[in-house]
DNA sequence: AAGTTTAAATAAACAATTTAATTCCGTACG
DNA sequence: CGTACGGAATTAAATTGTTTATTTAAACTT
């Protein structure tokens, strides 16, 4: 009378014990899982000298080179001002470099230095390493369909993070 | 050349255009995914006075009270000293409450304020909120289904999350 | 042509998180 | 006893992330 696990109906037992699960645990469950993939993440990452967050803009950079802060917040899904202090530090860190655009004044575009370029091989492997370990035991068609509900949530937040 | 997007096989264009996507793609959803749901949190957050991270202190604290801040991180999947800044605040923002264990001078017992206490309904029917929205389309099952993917994730970052 | 409006980048302030290093207390051991 | 070890909480430093406000340049309106 106390754990409040599975009475519910305890119904047929069928699978394991998400009896009494429903939307309204899903924004702690995914925090949990992003928050363990970020540090895991993190950690491997360390070793290529960078942070989780800056992973995605080396990687962003080496599909297309030359981006906009802007258009890199919009496409990694990260506000402007994110984007601005992050660029800032890896220009330090020597992973990119900042150029005026020549044409409009307003305008930043971002390229990859020497060493982003050289780095971004592993980057990629390190993601997807992450991605593998957390992915161990499912099925291809598990993971797809992973991938799938999550791109839902996030189609269905999307309104909710209009800027004003 | 370039693109990489469907040319792996276009086998039969199926369902959506998941075909080319794989563990790979893991972190950079997930990651994602928790952002957008952080950011509406803690929008809807604002209103109570608090910021997404401490909800959970709250909820856990409001199903047992007077944990220890080492129990909370543990429970809530944070490490110790992100906890002990939390709870400084949660301290100063009148939420809850810190006490001496009695017998055991190294413990420092957590409890929920009078304000805290009330705080605890609308906490809790925000983070439901919250997930009701991002799961809107969504069925039972496929709620559970991806509640089950996302522990099945973490139980396998577990290992990696050690501290040396 | 001049002034207003929009858009992009940035700056500043507040929080969450992590790792590494400190402090404090309790227990075990010599 | 007194000293060493271990655990719990905290402090310090670094970064991402958001919101709000500022600057600067382009575009649009009279």
């Amino acid at each position: 009378m106390s754990k409040k696990k599975g009475d519910k109906k305890a119904k047929s037992g069928k699978k394991k014990d998400l009896e009494g699960l429903s939307a309204a645990d899903l924004a702690p469950a995914i925090t949990q899982a992003a928050r363990s993939m970020r540090t895991v993440l993190s950690r491997s990452l360390g070793e290529s000298g960078l942070y989780a967050g800056q992973d995605g803009v080396i990687l962003m950079l080496a599909e297309e080179d030359g981006l906009t802060p802007g258009q890199l917040a919009m496409r990694l899904g990260v506000k402007a001002p994110t984007m601005t202090r992050t660029i800032g530090r890896m220009e330090a860190q020597g992973f990119l470099e900042r150029r005026p655009d020549g044409t409009d004044g307003r305008l930043t575009k971002v390229h990859l230095t020497e060493t982003g370029l050289k780095s971004v091989e592993q980057i990629g492997r390190t993601v997807a390493d992450c991605g593998s370990l957390a992915a161990k035991g499912l099925s291809d068609k598990e993971v797809r369909t992973l991938l799938k509900l999550l791109k839902t949530i996030e189609h269905n937040l999307q309104p909710a993070l209009a800027d004003d």
